[in-house]
RNA sequence: GGGCGGUUAGCUCAGUUGGUAGAGCACCGGCUUUACACGCCGGCUGUCAGGGGUUCGAGUCCCUUACCGCCCACCA
């Protein structure tokens, strides 16, 4: 292809993406060594949200990776895969679709939902994983465009889904061996919920926000007999829950309880005996210093019930409202049931809040509300996804150990390459503080189902410790529909018969599995010999605790290995308040419109800037430079491969120089790149490329077009050619486009294919003198100097002038005699000298000729 | 309360093992210069957050304070 007229980089996205595409320039190939591939374990986005800028940002980051590893002869495993699995695709499927899921229903072949049914309708879980399926693949190629669109060189075909057979079979297969290794257990336990979702929920999916609330201080008494009936004030944010306290709790060091400790007391209301007991962790700076536990109020409630070996009474159902209770059974015992039940009987049904307006209300009738509830704002628990606090409701459910295998969680990380180093402590940070065993069941719909199933006793219970699990040859499968080996059908829900496990696994413990999931683990033992653990894990620092975690959880149970070797944790992108763009409304840019407004490889340079681990401000700024950059190496490259240019020795100092100048920065940026500073080897290879633009070239330019001969001629224009390779190929991973289309001028392959620039092909050309390299230097201070003295008379740079006169010190005098002819030449002057002494320049312009004076009128 | 990161020119950020403060943008001025006006040249701009210490010498090392961001714990 020849040199274009008029380089341009408008449409360079759409048609090379397209060529790419064509000539598979990033399909793996799956026949190389273990040694010679480098392996990507990408984080799949979620389709059912959008993709904003920040996504923009971190995948490039990855890319610019992926792109070094392939020049430097590595065979790049580089899937995309889709996270469609989870709550918001379910959400955004029922308004679709306007159906709910009921997995007790069997599955229907061939379902069409009906177009705006009046109210939802229900389906069985197996079609509504496919309404889910055919809502997300939609998304799925706007997704890939724009992916397309903005240069990542992945190879398109090898994408997977979250929801996908794949993923289903791989999640599935690693949880029975989970349960086999009796890793994985299932408890009826407090469990974290949320109630409009009605699934329990992991420690790390929690997160705090302020809420209004208020202490209220109510009266406990003593029993009758065991000392005074000055009532025993205790305060509260939730009187709601006074039904459901077990006991009393203060400090042990507290004097103002000791004598309490052991006895018993007498709740307001309920009249329930309850024990107060001593625990450290009651502060006794808190409230009244003294507190309810109830099972359960909070997290707290929790450890206290089990430490102290507390009974349950409890009172919040799934749905969050209080449920029945019968005053005066076993459990429910009262010193005055009828009085408990009156009492009672206008809580039930209803939900915490409005639960607790009205108990207030009986308290303060009963008197045993001292003053008024006092106002506060405090930190309350709940879903990251939900709208109302948590509660913590008993229920069975699905955990992996964690708690006992921190420290083997610790030395994995060891393992693993930290990119930037310090986010190692966040992960080490969130292991250590870990206070519980990783919750995994979720009773939702869309996602991968638990693959077990519970014999029906005779009697009608479910006999939940004889798990039946199915062979692995079975999986996936979904036992909502799927029928254990050894019944039938119609034994499903009977006594005597069987019942599907009716849970999901949790997002997280699905998408852990993402390394053995892209690797073929099980299902390709070929590519997973040639790719497990793998190269590197690009994402975020705010899933450290979630994502990161999880996958180094199921390497070391089931591959006793990490997962991979390299962790890329990409900052966030900020806008200018600092917030991070993603959450703070009305700032979220789309990114196709900001693609096509500075060009890919301007936004692709705005990433290039923020380096690993940095939060880093939206700058549409940064674009600009980054297109002027992507510009400046079109037009450059139309300077030096337009024509016919001769080729032969490099034989001239300012040449020589250069290219010793060039393999410096490329052995610089070499080493940053492999250690993933991509932003400190682009700062070093663009601040070479605008110098060598400005200065050598131009330096070098006369020469080049002929004036001292052709020999001088062919060493600026070799020299020239090859610095530009050398230099379009280190820009090669940040201006995906525009080197690429430069490269086409000149090349049949792509530059992405190219070898990755090494310093014996400048050194071997250019020698290694000393004094080359450091001509190059004094003559761009030369040229600055003289520059400035035109600029001073206010004349151009291009002016031709009679006379410069150059001093500098000795060594640079030295020096620039080698390169004399080019200085003079580019300084334009009919006589150029050089003098060692004080630095200074002097430029003697050419007196006014007749024409020039006469056409130019002087200033007034 | 614990941990991590940050605070350098109006803005966005570099500053490797301590050795006279840098780049780009913005701003101002000059320049049709045969690759490029999406260009070229020049100029202006700093108590390196505050305080203390080590040192001949600190943006850089140590201590401390403040502020910003994130993570965790606590939230009766």
């Amino acid at each position: 292809m020849p040199v274009p007229e008029k380089p341009a980089l408008e449409g360079l996205e759409d048609s090379l993406a397209a060529r790419w595409e064509r000539d598979g320039t990033y399909r793996f190939d799956r026949t190389k060594s273990r040694q010679q591939i480098y392996s990507i374990d990408t984080p799949p986005p979620t389709v059912s949200g959008s993709l904003h800028v920040g996504h923009v940002f971190s995948y490039t980051h990855t890319d610019f990776i992926a792109r070094f590893q392939r020049m430097r002869g590595k065979e790049v495993f580089y899937p995309m895969g889709w996270d469609d699995n989870g709550l918001p695709t379910e959400r955004r499927v029922q308004n679709f679709f306007g159906v709910r899921c009921d997995p007790s229903l069997p599955y229907v072949p061939n379902l069409t939902p009906p177009d705006k049914p009046d109210k939802p309708i229900s389906v069985s879980r197996p079609n509504f994983i496919e309404l889910c399926t055919k809502l997300t693949i939609e998304d799925e190629k706007a997704f890939e465009q724009l992916w397309r669109y903005l240069g990542l060189s992945v190879d398109w075909s090898m994408t997977y889904a979250t929801i996908g057979r794949d993923a289903q079979l791989v999640s599935q297969k690693m949880f029975l061996r989970l349960l086999a290794k009796k890793l994985a257990y299932q408890v009826e336990a407090p469990t974290l919920w949320d109630v409009d979702f009605k699934t329990a929920v992991a420690q790390a999916e929690l997160e705090d926000r302020e809420q209004p609330g208020a202490y209220h201080k109510i009266h406990f008494y003593r029993e009758p007999g065991a000392g005074n009936r000055e009532p025993i004030a205790i305060e509260t944010t939730r009187p709601e829950l006074i039904p459901a306290c077990v006991a009393l709790v203060a400090h042990p060091d507290d004097e103002r309880y000791k004598h309490l400790f052991d006895t018993h007391v007498i709740t307001p209301l309920f009249g329930v005996r309850v024990p107060v007991r001593a625990h450290a962790l009651a502060d006794p700076e808190k409230g009244s210093g003294i507190a309810m536990i109830c099972t359960f109020g909070d997290t707290t409630d929790v450890t206290w019930w089990r430490e102290l070996k507390l009974p349950v009474r409890a009172i919040v159902q799934a749905n969050g409202a209080l449920g029945p209770v019968t005053w005066g059974q076993p459990g429910w015992e009262s010193a005055d049931p009828a009085r408990a039940q009156a009492a009672y009987d206008q809580l039930a049904g209803l939900s915490s809040k409005k639960a607790q307006a009205k108990i207030v209300e009986l308290l303060r009738e009963s008197g045993d509300l001292q003053g008024e509830p006092k106002p506060i704002t405090h930190n309350v628990k709940f879903y990251e996804k939900g709208d109302r606090p948590l509660e913590i409701v008993t229920s069975r459910q699905w955990f992996i150990k964690t708690i006992d295998y921190r420290d083997e969680f610790i030395k994995r990380g060891q393992e693993i390459s930290w990119h930037p180093p310090y986010m190692q402590a966040r992960f080490d940070n969130w292991v250590n503080g870990l206070n519980g065993d990783w919750c995994i069941s979720r009773q939702r719909f869309f996602g991968v189902p638990f693959p077990v199933w519970y014999p029906i006793l005779a009697n009608g219970t479910i006999d939940y410790a004889n798990v039946i699990v199915p062979p692995e040859e079975r999986l996936p499968l979904d036992p909502s529909t799927d029928v254990p080996d050894g019944y039938s059908a119609d034994q499903r829900g009977k006594p005597g018969g069987f019942v599907g496990d009716p849970d999901i696994m949790d997002t997280w413990a699905t998408s852990s599995i993402s390394p053995q999931l892209v690797s073929g683990w099980e299902r390709d033992p070929d590519l997973f010999k040639r790719t497990f653990p793998l190269d590197l894990r690009p994402q975020a620092h705010d899933i450290i605790r979630t994502w990161l975690f999880s996958s180094v959880v199921r390497a070391h149970f089931e591959n006793e290995s990490v997962p991979w070797t390299n962790a890329a944790i990409s900052g966030w992108v900020l806008d200018p308040d600092r917030k991070k763009m993603s959450k703070s409304k009305g700032n979220v840019v789309t990114p196709l419109a900001l693609l096509k407004e500075h060009g890919s490889d301007g936004v692709r340079y705005w990433a290039a800037r923020g380096g690993p681990g940095v939060d880093t401000a939206f700058d549409p700024g940064q674009m600009k430079i980054g297109r002027k950059l992507a510009m400046k190496v079109l037009n450059v490259s139309k300077f030096v491969l337009a024509g016919d240019q001769p080729e032969g020795k490099v034989t001239e100092a300012l040449d020589r120089g250069m290219l010793q100048n060039l393999a410096v920065v490329v052995d610089e940026a070499t080493a940053e790149l492999e250690n993933y500073e991509y932003a400190k080897a682009l700062a070093k290879i663009e601040s070479f490329f605008w110098d060598f633009c400005d200065n050598y070239v131009e330096a070098a330019k006369s020469r080049r077009y002929g004036d001292f001969g052709p020999e001088a001629a062919a060493s600026a224009s070799t020299a020239m050619r090859l610095a530009l390779s050398v230099l379009l190929r280190l820009l090669a991973p940040y201006l995906a486009f525009a080197t690429e289309e430069v490269w086409s001028w000149t090349n049949s392959g792509s530059i992405h294919r190219a070898r990755w620039p090494a310093r014996d092909e400048l050194i071997s050309v250019s020698g290694t003198d000393a004094s080359a390299a450091r001509a190059v230097q004094h003559v761009t201070e030369a040229l600055n100097a003289i520059r400035k003295g035109k600029t001073d008379q206010k004349v151009s740079v291009g002016t031709p002038v009679k006379e410069v006169v150059y001093r500098a010190a000795e060594d640079a005098i030295a020096c620039l005699k080698l390169v004399e002819r080019d200085l003079k030449a580019a300084s334009r002057s009919e006589t150029l000298i050089l003098r060692a002494g004080e630095p200074g320049v002097e430029v003697t312009l050419k007196p006014p000729s007749a024409e020039a004076t006469g056409g130019k009128p002087a200033e007034g």
